[in-house]
DNA sequence: TGGAATTCCTTGCGTGTGCAATGAACCATA
DNA sequence: TATGGTTCATTGCACACGCAAGGAATTCCA
């Protein structure tokens, strides 16, 4: 079959994503650096100190972050190396592992969560404006349906 | 000083944007699988072959890579063992290594990309539709220039 | 109730990446 | 033209990740 080549304004949008989304991660990291906590970190502290008695099955944990399990065990080896959370075993299903933020990690997510929110303030909101930032978001979640989609289909 | 938070709309606009890249990169990674290729030998053996001579210099191929120069010294042994790329030394500047894309190269790059080409348009043009994928290129452009913009004013 | 299948976490291994140090080549300037 | 600074590529090292295997606990079902 023939393939359907993308236009030149069609390859350009699309470059335009691919570098943004590297730079713009790098940023990110970069901004959030000067805390000792790498976006990794951070995103595990935002899921537990959400979670109900700030606790979340590794498992459960796992699939937030979109972490592979041997992933996820080691990222927590360095947090619970910081004190900032800690593994407790399940009394109920002796199998699963708590991951829970400690007040340190707590602590740690407040201090660094200003710089982190200014961070996407300034290199995402900013630039787009308020409504950019929404189409945006409206246009990642049609992509998202879109995916989830095809995986449920074919699994 | 107080920090501004993000609405519940912008944090899901925000979650929506960082939950999709993931998925959709490893979306793009499994279509090119088949042909023995990741999007990292794929982007360069188009830059390469886009490029004059179907060669470049590494330190100009890292950098339209976003790679360090140790990253791409060793994606091309990758390559090279293959025989996609060959290394050639430049006799104007007996620093520069040219990286030359093989027949064998240019072979494989034309067998993966209407896969590759396909993704795209599956997962992001399609559930988009032309007008949103060019918004979405759009916002991006925005996002880069702004970026560029920090980037050149504090370096 | 007892064995098979499943779930959950960890560990070994391979891979891909960046940073820092190294060495080679080039260039600018005194 | 000699010397100090710069650019370019590679290598050593550390780190983060996924996959596959392993072992323990649970669940399913005949």
């Amino acid at each position: 079959m023939e393939p359907r080549w993308l236009t030149d304004d069609e390859q350009q949008s699309w470059r335009n994503y691919v570098l943004t989304a590297h730079d713009l991660a790098t940023a990110l990291e970069a901004d959030l650096a000067p805390h000792g906590v790498t976006m990794g970190d951070y995103e595990v502290l935002v899921w537990l100190s959400e979670a109900e008695e700030n606790r979340m099955r590794m498992c459960d944990l796992a699939g937030a972050l979109q972490l592979s399990p041997s992933g996820l065990t080691r990222r927590l080896d360095g947090m619970v190396k910081q004190g900032w959370v800690e593994r407790a075993s399940c009394a109920s299903d002796r199998r699963v592992m708590w991951a829970h933020l400690t007040p340190v990690g707590r602590a740690k997510m407040e201090a660094a969560a200003p710089a982190h929110v200014e961070s996407v303030r300034r290199h995402v909101l900013e630039p787009l404006g308020a409504d950019g930032f929404d189409q945006f978001g409206t246009l990642f979640g049609r992509i998202r349906e879109h995916l989830q989609h095809l995986e449920l289909t074919r699994p």
